[in-house]
DNA sequence: CCTTGTTGTTATCGACTGATAACTAGCGTC
DNA sequence: GACGCTAGTTATCAGTCGATAACAACAAGG
């Protein structure tokens, strides 16, 4: 357990990944840097001099977030491009209920300016990209957006994910999801 | 522009109503009861006497929301009972932004737990009293709610309401809500 | 008009929190 | 094996923010 010598990319990389942890639990302005630096097992000063900015670190975060959203998309088309396979990679995004819920929390940001607009345009390439990787159409991607936010936020109520808090409505609501009438 | 008296029922409606627009645009742990109480007209420290606590106020504000989604909910359906019509008072609630926006930041303020606890009774409520007013089948009334989700995270972004901030999939995407291909 | 209860304010605390500055220490290299 | 560069720390500030306490002003009743 010494203290191991990173350079300044990996521990970048450890602090982002703190950072994806501690945004999804408290959101943006809920989450102090000094939390994210325990986890990353840092100092605090350290994290703000590697990012510049809480804002630039949440910044980061929330696109780093997108990008792995994006990419578990893309290797669920890879095996079938269709909307029910990016719905299952859902899951396997689950298990880190985090992801999901930094972007809401992103969404959640987005009176600051630069949030905003980078949530914006975030989201509307996750939206451009469903389209293009399934070809379906608009109303369908719109509806698989939809379900997809329905997660999200059942995912920040922590009902769904690992050891997920009790609640009727909400296993009655995944069950729904289950058994759609088409697709 | 005389200071006017009101009781502490009559200020508190009025605190209630600032609170409303100020967590609706930065969130629970965003916003300072200064922000509010200077929305309102009083000081802070009253905003804090007349509901305790940062998070109560936040409570009851979120509570207060819930009763007017609800309330317009029950409106629409004694209009008439579908799915359809509940939708359209989406319309109707989507003047006031902050209405939904709001809830949203709830679900983010999740982590809290009382708020967490608030937040999952008040949804599972609405997700009931939608079920019941239509008599839909639990997958419409699924479907309904992520529609809403996604209405709702939109909101939060900025680029529904009024003057909303310009973007393509976003148009795109309220198009292609118009015309589901049933109901 | 004076007393009393309720509305509302000003003053202020104490804890927190992001950020800066100045210093320390490991590691390669000539 | 001193030098220099980059990783990382400790100390600390300056501004914020929720909350408390003590006081002030207004209205109603006797």
């Amino acid at each position: 357990m010494t203290k191991t010598r990173l350079t300044a990319a990996e521990r970048s990389e450890e602090v982002l990944q703190a950072a994806v942890v501690a945004f999804g639990a408290n959101g943006y302005a809920g989450t102090k840097t000094d939390e994210i630096a325990r986890l990353a097992g840092v100092s605090q000063p350290y994290v703000i001099r590697l990012f510049g900015t809480k804002q630039q670190l949440f910044l980061a975060t929330t696109n780093r977030v997108c990008d792995q959203i994006e990419s578990a998309f893309r290797r669920a088309a890879d095996r079938e491009a269709t909307l029910a396979s990016l719905g299952e990679s859902y899951n396997e995004l689950m298990p880190e209920r985090e992801l999901l819920v930094v972007l809401l929390h992103g969404f959640a940001a987005s009176s600051d300016p630069a949030i905003g607009e980078t949530v914006r345009e975030r989201f509307g390439r996750i939206h451009k990209t469903v389209g293009e990787l399934t070809g379906a159409t608009p109303e369908e991607v719109t509806r698989f957006m939809a379900t997809g936010m329905l997660l999200t936020v059942m995912a920040a109520m922590q009902v769904t994910g690992k050891n997920p808090i009790a609640c009727e409505w909400a296993t009655e609501l995944l069950s729904s999801l289950g058994n759609p009438d088409e697709d």
